[in-house]
DNA sequence: GTAATACCTAAACCTAACTTTAGGTCAAGG
DNA sequence: CCTTGACCTAAAGTTAGGTTTAGGTATTAC
């Protein structure tokens, strides 16, 4: 069991943000000596799921849900399954995004390279897509699909 | 050159989001006939690299930086290089932080569906990583990783 | 001529996720 | 004793990134 001070350090977290994620419900089975937070192996699963949760874009509403869920018992499994699959094909939707965001940042890397070199943009201008080099020309595709 | 109308459909965004943009300087060469703004392919151009950047985290203040650099001149090409290897380097390690969490939400519904077929989480909580499945393992491995 | 549209502005409003503030309890150390 | 530090609460404040509102102009459709 730790109190709120080393769940905060092992976290990397402010204790204000603890306390709000308590406050929102976020730890339905938390324990209190007289007064003082009790954090446990539930609490700390928890708070990696949470760190989860959110990377995936998930609002702390939804969160508490899912965490109500797993107070209730396995009735919810089907549930929680639900949650976890539907969050994971939106975060694979995520990253494909993403990954074109990164490619159009590569073209760019590339671009002012050369602008660079150049002096101007006059020569990168007048490039049309079909006469790119060979080592840009699919990165420049993917950061212009959709 | 387009009216906002159009450039909002092109991009799916509402009209007063570009408006916003354009108050927030985002575009520092957008032109106008008697009051009504007109977009341009310096423009349209300037909206991919916002979509892009702030999908690599940015803010809108940082965004306004890179066009106030793009209308100085060639001067400016180091830095505006430079604001694009860094914003690289860090969605790289976003995208490897998504990609941990990814892996997180796989083993949530391999766990998941397991206590749907058990009807509980006894054997799951019994499970000590050593002898988690080989199909689900580095899974679980990554998402502890960090 | 009047009604529906598409455009314009300034300013107020909104939301999520925290953070800060103000005030208080309690235990240990000097 | 009294001060320092870790904990507590409720409530107000903050920030980013828009969105909405209220009021106005100009063009086209009937």
């Amino acid at each position: 069991m730790y109190t709120i001070g080393q769940v905060a350090e092992m976290f990397d977290l402010p204790v204000s943000t603890l306390r709000y994620y308590d406050k929102q419900r976020l730890f339905p089975e938390l324990e209190r000596t007289s007064g003082i937070r009790r954090f446990g192996d539930t609490e700390l699963e928890a708070l990696r799921v949470i760190e989860c949760l959110k990377k995936a874009g998930m609002e702390i509403k939804d969160i508490r849900l899912f965490m109500e869920w797993c107070a209730e018992g396995p009735s919810t499994y089907p549930k929680r399954k639900a949650m976890f699959e539907e969050r994971k094909t939106h975060m694979e939707s995520e990253i494909a995004k993403m990954n074109r965001a990164l490619d159009m940042l590569k073209f760019k890397c590339w671009y002012y390279e050369q602008a660079i070199q150049d002096g101007n943009e006059d020569r990168l201008k007048a490039l049309i897509p079909d006469n790119l080099p060979e080592e840009i020309k699919s990165t420049y595709e993917n950061a212009h699909t959709q």
